[in-house]
DNA sequence: TGGCGGCTCCCCCGCACGGGGGAGCCGCCA
DNA sequence: TGGCGGCTCCCCCGTGCGGGGGAGCCGCCA
């Protein structure tokens, strides 16, 4: 059962290149194509996709406003992910708010792009915004990449990453998991790598500006 | 021009409490009571007071959605003065979103409560509900009086605390704000003394969770 | 069967951080 | 006039933190 794709941008010359792209795979299929976002409701009620490839900036209705509508209009929507550059950084916190499921760089690498479609696909990904623009500066393609590929995190990791967002040491976050401080410095490690993060106030940051703790949500 | 006060208790003995305490103050008249939020629209409409000191747990309505329909009923609210304790202070973060401009704690001595309706009334009072907690925590009145007189940040400090939620380290706030490493080292001691945080994380989330920066607002 | 990713724990190291002091300057206000 | 609070800068000191390595165990899957 291939996983359907709907294109939403208004540049043809971007809908043509990520028709090629998926098209490409055997698992994936383009099955309609919009050049705004306006137009996407119908569609969806139409086609049913998996997934809604979404662009931010469209004449008439941009791919925030769109995700929210779509979201609010079907009871199972599909999978909106959210295609931007990094020019349009500031676009991705109104993205997420609105309730995309992930985002895609323009620029990054075909194999990249039918990665993060299959992601969003099989559901709850969260991509880090903060991961995007930390890796966004200077590295080029090398971001890209590891912002698809790297952001997504693992349960303990998860785990970790909400204790820390309560303000715990690594010792009191070892003593709750009842994990050695070691092994807590591990998966903080790897966190901050994923998430682009310096350091645990970096990381709690992007975890609020990501949505992945909400305000008043703590206990 | 003395400040007038609304007062909504289900409690009789707090609302004379609160009253005796108030009206000792030359400054400060209370122009009414309610006992339940029910009551409060139409007692607003017509007394106009400055300040309302709300409960929050009441039998009809309670204190958060009392706040909020003052806040939508009203294009020129009075200053919402939210009644707690430390028992309630789950509480605390939905009054806050709900639009509650500062907190008074039942067990305060009365020149605190004095002092904390003279500081809503004068407008821009942010209490942290961080520092409430953490300095609940067994210091019992010393508590209260530190939660009421020390929440409220200097312009500095306010400034240092807004760059340490975008993740700066002090080197960079210092850069930023053209200072001394060593004053930003001050005035973010200082900072984390009043928010009752023990280290700059949690002072971010204290600042998320208490509204004093809001997720999607940075940039 | 081997590889790989997730989880666990260990070492060393440098440093930013936060607490404890103190001090001088300024403007406001009693 | 003196006091006080805000802002600025300085010292010392301990330590939690994060980066750099490495290693063993397990389960999944090709």
């Amino acid at each position: 059962m291939p996983v359907s794709v709907l294109l939403v941008d208004d540049d043809a010359l971007v809908r043509a290149g990520l028709r090629a792209i998926l098209e490409a795979q055997p698992d994936i299929e383009v099955v309609g194509e919009a050049a705004d976002g306006a137009a996407v409701i119908p569609l969806v009620r139409q086609l049913a996709p998996d997934v809604v490839a979404m662009d931010v900036r469209m004449p008439l209705m941009d791919g925030i406003e769109a995700t929210r509508a779509v979201l609010r209009a079907f009871p199972a929507p599909p999978k909106i992910l959210v295609v931007t550059t990094f020019e349009e950084d500031q676009y991705v916190y109104g993205a997420l708010r609105a309730g995309a499921d992930g985002f895609l760089l323009k620029r990054a690498r075909p194999a990249e792009i039918v990665h993060a479609v299959r992601l969003v696909a099989e559901g709850e990904s969260l991509l880090f915004p903060a991961a995007l623009r930390s890796l966004a500066a200077g590295h080029g393609n090398e971001g890209a990449r590891a912002a698809v590929a790297a952001a997504r995190l693992t349960d303990r990791e998860s785990e970790v990453l909400r204790l820390i967002a309560r303000g715990l040491t690594n010792a009191e976050i070892a003593a709750e998991l009842v994990l050695g401080t070691e092994t807590v410095k591990s998966h903080v490690s790897a966190l901050l790598a994923k998430l682009g993060a310096r350091d645990r106030t970096q990381a709690v940051i992007t975890a609020y500006e990501s949505g992945f703790v909400a305000p008043g949500a703590a206990g």
